[in-house]
Order: C-alpha cells, then sequence, then structure tokens
DNA sequence: CTGAAAGCGCTTACAG
DNA sequence: CTGAAAGCGCTTACAG
C-alpha cells in the first residue's frame, strides 16, 4: 500500500497546525480563517489528494456513517432488491451498507449485530429471524437505534415498517373465492413469525366469512431448509387429498418459485385444475405458462422510508414508528374465473 | 446509547493496567502472565459483557477486517448470489463485507472505491464498470489488494476469476448449430467490456467454422438502461428480417430475462420458431414453458476463490492469479434438435 | 485569526 | 510477570 496522506502532511506542507487544516477541510469556523490560508490548505489537499480517514474520525465522533441491514438471505432476491433500495438511500446521506444474512437463525443473528455494534454501525435495519424477539428486546433497551423490515414483534414496541400481511393474504384468498374457487390451500414456511401468522389468519378469515370450511390438511408448512423437496411433496399431498383443492396461496416468495417450477413439470393446469395467489413478484410468476396472480409488497416505499426513519433516528431519537403499507393485489391468468377456460375450449 | 465497556473499565475493574488487559484478551505473550491475574481480567470482560472497539482496533492496527464488494447491481441475482457466497467464504475468516453498486458507471465506481478507501476496507472484489480500466490500473499501481470478478481487462495485469466467456459462448453456438439451426443471431449488453467481446467472437467463431454466415443485422446490442424496452425491440426486428433467426443466444441475464417474459407473449414457440440459449441460470430460464438451455457459470467456485485469494493477498502480498474457470452448456428443451417436436406433431 | 493539547479506545515496543 | 508510554489520525474545547 501506498502510505496514505494525513492531515499532519497537509499541516506540514503549508506550514499550519493539524486543527487548522482540520477546520478548514471540515469547513468549520468559516469566515474566522484568513481567506488566503483557507485556499492554501484546500490547494495543498486537492494536489495530495487527500481523503479523510473515516475511521480515525469515527473513533474521535463516534459515528461511523454506516448502518447494518441484516436479512435472512441476503441473496433472495425479496432482501437483495432492499438491499439495493437501502444502499440508494443511505448514500443520499453519506451512509455505507453492512449487510449480513441471519440464515433465520437468532444464533447468527445475535452474532451479526454484535460484530457490526463492534464496526460502531450507527444502527440497523433488521429483517429479524424466527425466535429473534429477545434480541430485539435487548437492542431496544440499548437504546440502539434500528428499524424493523418486513417482519416485526407485536409484543415489542419498536420501529417497524411492513405490510398488512393480514390483509393482503384476505384480500388474495377473498379473490379466489369470488373467482369460483372453493378448496382453497396455503403453503408457507415453517417459520414462528407474526407475519406469517397474519398470512394464515387473513387466510382463514378469508375462508369463515364466505362460509367455506378450513381442513388442516389444506395447510401446509415447509420448512425452510428442505423447501427444495418438501414443497413438491406438500404440493402431492394437496393434491392426492380425497377432496383436492382447487386453489391455493403460496405465502412466500421462495415457496412459490418452488412450487411453479414443480407444477410446471406436472399434468395439472393453471387455473383449470388449481388456481394461484402467491406473495412477493418474481420472473417466476410472471413466466409462468398462466402468469401467477400475486401480492405485490410496495418494496421502493418500504426501503426507502425503513432507511429514513433510521437516520431520522440516528440524528436524533424519535418517538416510535409503526407502519404497516398497502400490499397491491396483481390480478392474472393464474386466478382466470372457474370455468370459464372449461367452456371455451 | 449505553455506555460501552472499555478496555480501561475492565483495567479498573481488576486492578492492573489496559496493556495487560489487551493482552490476555488478545491471548498474546500466552504463558508469560499469571494465570490468576489473566482469569480474573477474563471474568471481568465477560461480566461486563466486553467487545472490542473495532474501530479503535483498527486504528492501530491499519487494518479493518472488512473487504468492499463492488458490482453493477447488488440486485442483479448474480450479484446477490455472489455476495452471498463471497460473504460466507468472508465470514469464515471474520471478514465482514461492504457492498456498493456501480451502476455500470466508472465514475460511480471510482467514487466507491475512494469511500471504501477512506473506510480502510482491506482490499477488494470488484466487478468493474465499462471504461474503468484507467480506474482499475489506478488501483493496481497504488498496491492495493484486489480481485477482479466475472470482469478484467486483458491490458492490465491484475488478479481475477472469470469464466471463459470465449469458449462458453462459442459451445452454446456450437450446440445449436449441431442441433439442426443455421440462422443464430444475438442479443447482449450495449457495453464496451472485454467479456461481452469475448462472448461475441465465441459466438461468431462457432458460425465461421461451421461454414455459417455471420450477418451484422442478426447481432443486437441493446442499451443496460433500456433494456425493457429495447430487448423486444431487437427480438421484433430479428423476426421481422427477410431472413429471420431460427436461433438466439443471450449474452446477458438481464437481457435474457426480459426476452423470455417478451417471448412468452408473442405467437412463436420455442423451440419450433425459434431456439434459445442463454447465459447464466434464472428462475426465468428454468420457468420458461420450453425450459432453457443455457450457460452455468460456477459462482459458488467463482466467488469463493475470490474471497480466498484476496484475503492471501491481504495477508501477504503474492503473485497475482489469473483464473479462467470453466461454464457447463446445461442442455434443456429449447434448443432441441430442428424439426423434431415438428416430426412428432 | 490560529495553535497547543487532550482525547477517542485500542496495540505494542520497551523497560524493569 | 507487569506497566508506563507512545501513537494510530482525527476533532474540538480552550486559550491567546
Amino acid at each position: 500500500m501506498v502510505k496514505r496522506i494525513s492531515l499532519k502532511d497537509i499541516a506540514k506542507k503549508v506550514g499550519v497546525s493539524t486543527a487548522l487544516v482540520s477546520y478548514v477541510l471540515n469547513n468549520k469556523k468559516e469566515g474566522r480563517i484568513s481567506k488566503e490560508v483557507a485556499q492554501k490548505i484546500k490547494d495543498a489537499a486537492k494536489e495530495l489528494n487527500y481523503t479523510a480517514n473515516q475511521i480515525a474520525r469515527s473513533l474521535k465522533t463516534n459515528k461511523t456513517f454506516t448502518i447494518g441491514l441484516i436479512v435472512s438471505d441476503i441473496s433472495n432476491p425479496f432482501s437483495s432488491i432492499l438491499n439495493r433500495i437501502i444502499e440508494d438511500e443511505a448514500e443520499k446521506s453519506n451512509y455505507l451498507v453492512l449487510s449480513g444474512s441471519s440464515d433465520e437463525s437468532s444464533d447468527k443473528l445475535w452474532k451479526l449485530t454484535r460484530v457490526l455494534q463492534n464496526y460502531q454501525v450507527d444502527g440497523f435495519i433488521i429483517s429479524p429471524a424466527e425466535h429473534s424477539a429477545p434480541l430485539i428486546q435487548q437492542l431496544q433497551e440499548q437504546n440502539i437505534p434500528f428499524v424493523l423490515i418486513d417482519r416485526y414483534f407485536p409484543e415489542i414496541k419498536t420501529n417497524y415498517v411492513t405490510i398488512d400481511n393480514y390483509k393482503a393474504a384476505y384480500e388474495g384468498v377473498k379473490h379466489m373465492i369470488e373467482n369460483g374457487y372453493r378448496q382453497i390451500g396455503l403453503v408457507g414456511l415453517d417459520i414462528a413469525l407474526f407475519n406469517m401468522q397474519e398470512r394464515r389468519r387473513g387466510y382463514m378469515d378469508a375462508l369463515k366469512e364466505h362460509d367455506l370450511p378450513i381442513k388442516e390438511e389444506w395447510i401446509k408448512r415447509v420448512k425452510r431448509e428442505h423447501v427444495k423437496e418438501a414443497v413438491p411433496k406438500a404440493i402431492d399431498e394437496l393434491m392426492a387429498l380425497d377432496e383436492p383443492v382447487d386453489a391455493v396461496l403460496f405465502t412466500n416468495n421462495v415457496v412459490s418459485t418452488q412450487a411453479l417450477k414443480y407444477i410446471n413439470t406436472l399434468p395439472i393446469r393453471v387455473p383449470d385444475d388449481l388456481a394461484i395467489v402467491s406473495f412477493d413478484e418474481s420472473d417466476a410468476a410472471d413466466l409462468f405458462y398462466a402468469p401467477i396472480t400475486h401480492i405485490k409488497q410496495p418494496l421502493q416505499e418500504m426501503g426507502r422510508l425503513a432507511a429514513d426513519i433510521l437516520l431520522e433516528n440516528i440524528a436524533e431519537r424519535q418517538e416510535i414508528k409503526q407502519v404497516k403499507m398497502e400490499a397491491k393485489l396483481i390480478v392474472r391468468k393464474s386466478t382466470e374465473r372457474k370455468g370459464k377456460l372449461g367452456r371455451i375450449l
């Protein structure tokens, strides 16, 4: 490495103190420093190609201009898109994003927050793993600025930005009911998170309020680590019932993508044999032979708002903000009115 | 924020110097410190829940245990998967990843390296933007440890990990020729990068060596900023020629996904009317009604190797390593032998 | 208008 | 076996 230029180098070159150099370069005490000296310092800095050592500055100021982003898996499109949005929003305020993946493990989440705290990040945006309520509670007690995104714990009073998962699921199921489907199943992740519970609750209430039966065997939960095998199995089971489902709600994008890939290989037709609504946009949902009706989360708004709330809280402690946005049901071919295709063919 | 515990707090509590605490907690001078004192210090650290301030440590040691990852767009699955792989590999050596997106702008790339250098990252993994050769050259001259990934500049001697893009494209096109396709087009990004050139060269050589004509109007380059409109337009043009193509190579995953979505809406059938080979895996390629034959890059190996090379270079300057891996052609329905389907139907 | 000095929280060469 | 001291590169309250 070439030796970095420090304040001292500039001070020596110009023949002033490092203090003066610091003031000038940070535009402090403007007007109280002679224009002439200030210009000399600025010229020297430019000439030497000086940039401040952010580490030294951070040690002194106790501020790093970094935020930690922790999601379940940064390679999941849902997360990587959020990452990019947050990166762009943070950049406007000269913040940098340090990201990490918890793999849905509260243990790993704990470690990550610990490591990132050692790096003195100014705050966190977290999509918490299951069973991580105690950790989140602890962060809250430590008065560390953070915003939860996508997921939150209703029993802990924290900042969060999410969608109304109950309503989103309810609307999706209601839409299928209105289009003539009656045996509606659900396939989701076997994760003890409030947003998943809410999606299930929305599903069940939609059925209930339309006087449709709720059957335990229509509700499938697959383990995150075994999505590849468990999703096909779940679908096979749903279709092999005495009373098979004629529609299904996928409550997660990973499940949905896996399911679509499998269904694509089966002799069942969508929507004739099976209508589908899934959470989240995806290339898979777009490219399935019958484009999938899906619940679109306002990622752009969510990411930006989460970043903004965090940055405000870093600047000055704010009141707790809890934001539930509306998801949008994008209706497409996978839920076309039951019987319609049949009649045409 | 709750006040962080420092070395001083522990030193005071135990009644020793901060130096001793530092030695014990870092397992330096083992055996030369009395077991009894060492234990006391460790107990106190645990009790006070001490973790080292990485910023202070970095200032002193000139080492941050962070690496900067700069790609074109971190929300592109190709990049976000690499990000995750690199994150996991780096974590094994207690490194953290700071990532950023250059948006294919050498200017933004320059800014990002600058900012990340101010944060004293120990090294970089970069997928360079077009026209960024001078910047890369400069990094090299500054003796900053870095590894290029996916893309590199043949005129600059740097570490890199990539695939043999020439061969990958050549094999893909050869495969289509062998399956009976003769009018083979190419749609790629209008980017002045060596890997894109190599893919075009592989495409052209495959045609040449099989005595097939190369027509300028069969080669389409679309602007990255206008993929959504430009890809459909390119495909329309290819199909509207007096001598339309009967096969096409998509040299980039973004182009390919966009193209598949559009082709899905057209009355042309794949592979009967149009055979397709595309670079990179994707859900879109999997879910297209005729699963797409594609060129699979060994992302796992590339990401890990890039991280390993970087970490070795951070530890101690190494000889320059230039790695070209083999991509794998995954043959599927989109390139089924020409006429085969026709005969069966 | 400018500078000397303290201090952020560590590490480490040196001395005893 | 242990500690005093210097120093990493900044910022800033204070003094003049």
